[in-house]
DNA sequence: ATATTATCGTTTAACGTTAAACTATTAATC
DNA sequence: GATTAATAGTTTAACGTTAAACGATAATAT
């Protein structure tokens, strides 16, 4: 047995990727609020960071996930109150999301509650080399979203 | 309105990585034979790797997953014949996985499978950016590891 | 020696996800 | 205008995961 050979260093990149994933979920949804899911926060923060009004289907779009996965997220934000959901006016089918006062409050706690870490990695590592490591991660990311399955 | 500043950027790595995570595995898990699992296949390759007989214990460990999560796969892979397991002689309470022969083909025949995509994520990107981004992903990791919730 | 504590593997319930089937509505085609 | 195709959102079953409880065995302490 003289095996010595390493993986290739695209497949160690993703698998150092799929364990950040896993601690990375663990470690925040350890600190939200109210047992918050990361699912629900992103769709607060994106409501937040991009404003308006959006469907179901463009949330589902934008975070590469299925619509019975945004229905479940909805359902449960919607249900604490953090989100309305009304009928879209222009299309019988769809509908319309948007944050309320007190979603956008939850936001807000989410966000102080997960920037100790990142104030403790940027602070540990660097600025420096996350900016250095995005350009790949977002053109990986874009290849596998270009040619998903 | 005037927002304009964007995220952290320890954040937005955190990001692309769970986004990247996400595809990289429905793209790869369309591709393993059998309707093998990731999961699965991780174990298949681990035990090749580094050769030899490893606990249930041990590996829940190397993969930063928990035990039930493991009995689980290891059933799956048992059922499968891929993976023989036993009962440790020298701890009562223990047991020893090791591979089979037809654990070992399948474990060829994955990691053709996947070859391709990595080959062409290689071609597409080179290799030195994979190679470049490694280090900043090994070390966040690392720190997520240590520092588990 | 005995009692306590820790570790190993399994099981259970809950969760979020996916894929697929389904209804309702809109858009396109003829 | 009627038919067909496409899209929006929901529901269901299946899957892999986690957290917690459990019994069994081992290690440690007294």
């Amino acid at each position: 047995m003289t095996r010595k050979a390493r993986d290739p260093l695209s497949f160690r990149f993703l698998t150092e990727v799929g364990i950040i994933e896993q601690l990375a979920r663990a470690k925040l949804e350890s600190v939200l609020p109210d047992g918050l899911k990361i699912s629900q926060f992103i769709v607060l923060n994106h409501l937040v960071r991009l404003g308006g009004d959006w469907s179901p289907a463009r949330l589902a779009n934008a975070f590469q996930v299925t619509k019975g996965a945004i229905t479940n997220t909805l359902q449960r934000l919607e249900s604490r109150g953090l989100v309305k959901v009304i009928s879209d006016p222009h299309d019988g089918r769809g509908k319309l999301v948007s944050l309320t006062a007190m979603g956008r409050d939850m936001r807000k706690r989410c966000v102080r509650s997960i920037e100790p870490l990142l104030v403790e990695l940027e602070a540990k590592f660097g600025e420096k080399r996350f900016e250095k490591a995005l350009p790949i991660l977002e053109d990986v990311r874009k290849y596998l979203d270009e040619h998903r399955p």
